[in-house]
DNA sequence: TGATCTCCGATCAATAAGGTCGGACTAAGG
DNA sequence: CCTTAGTCCGACCTTATTGATCGGAGATCA
């Protein structure tokens, strides 16, 4: 339970390679394309294309056309966080299905919810989470940033 | 993205109504059925039953057959962690599909794995903040467990 | 201009969630 | 002791979401 999909499974690894790919040591700078990435971790081509377009779409990353084409980070790494990606990929990120309710929808048990409340809490909690987690946190050798246990304010003693 | 089933969210509501039911200042260690609770909240009366009985197997819930049956909590509310309730309904808590992997099984990516790390300690953090909140904690409002009250705090233990 | 590569829309299949049915068991009441 | 009403329990079906795929249009460089 809880599990994020494969598609934002897949985009957290292509950015972190475009990302590895342009600041790193070896070949700064450089452009990679879909198919490179594909291959260096056995993802379905085609899906993998899809992912990236809707990244390219949600300015995460740049597309560049042609041959000798592909992506390229749209900011620096430090400036992506990982809420950001999710959020790209699978839309606002949410615990319940009433965490975002427009007006006229509720669903059946907003008169008497008991749980909508603390709920909300630890959904804050885990949005921080992510929210102060960058792709530069991802990668290697950088120390991650961990949550405080009593992350429940308020809800918890 | 990151959703709990609609079955973990009926646990909870049931297992908070359960709770007041039981410890709360009306009619302490009253038994409630599965009828009462749906209709309370408007749950679909057979698949609440379902989640009941999953809850019962695991231990959380005790189950009383027959004329006046109904459920009752195995242990103190305070003894019930939400981790604990969500993984009842939805198996263990893995934010990727490699969080428990067994021996033989692995997916296609993991040789090359670039944010397998990571995204374990995300899930550590999460399944912190999920193991420290109990269904206690999630009694909102009007506190429903007064054991210790502040006089007794000074004279007994 | 030709060849190559990326972008984009629509479409299909697999999996999991949501919801439903009938039977088995228990305890109360005559 | 036997009936009967009320409850739990397990298997089944339906729908929605995710994962994956196909074919074509537009753009860039040699």
């Amino acid at each position: 339970m809880l599990k994020i999909s494969k598609k934002a499974d897949y985009a957290l690894m292509a950015l972190q390679h475009i990302a590895a790919a342009q600041f790193g040591d070896v070949m700064p700078g450089r452009v990679v394309n879909t198919k490179e990435i594909a291959e260096e971790y056995n993802i379905p081509l085609e899906l993998l294309a899809k992912v990236l377009q809707t990244l390219s779409k949600n300015a995460l990353i740049e597309s560049h056309n042609g041959p000798k084409g592909g992506y390229v980070l749209a900011r620096r790494a430090d400036k992506i966080t990982i809420a950001q990606i999710l959020e790209s990929i699978e839309g606002p990120l949410g615990i319940t299905d009433c965490s975002h309710e427009k007006d006229g929808e509720f669903c059946m048990q907003r008169d008497n919810c008991n749980i909508r409340t603390p709920l909300l809490k630890v959904q804050d909690s885990i949005a921080q989470l992510l929210n102060n987690m960058t792709l530069q946190d991802m990668m290697g050798g950088t120390p991650l940033i961990t949550i405080q246990s009593s992350a429940a304010q308020g809800v918890a003693r």
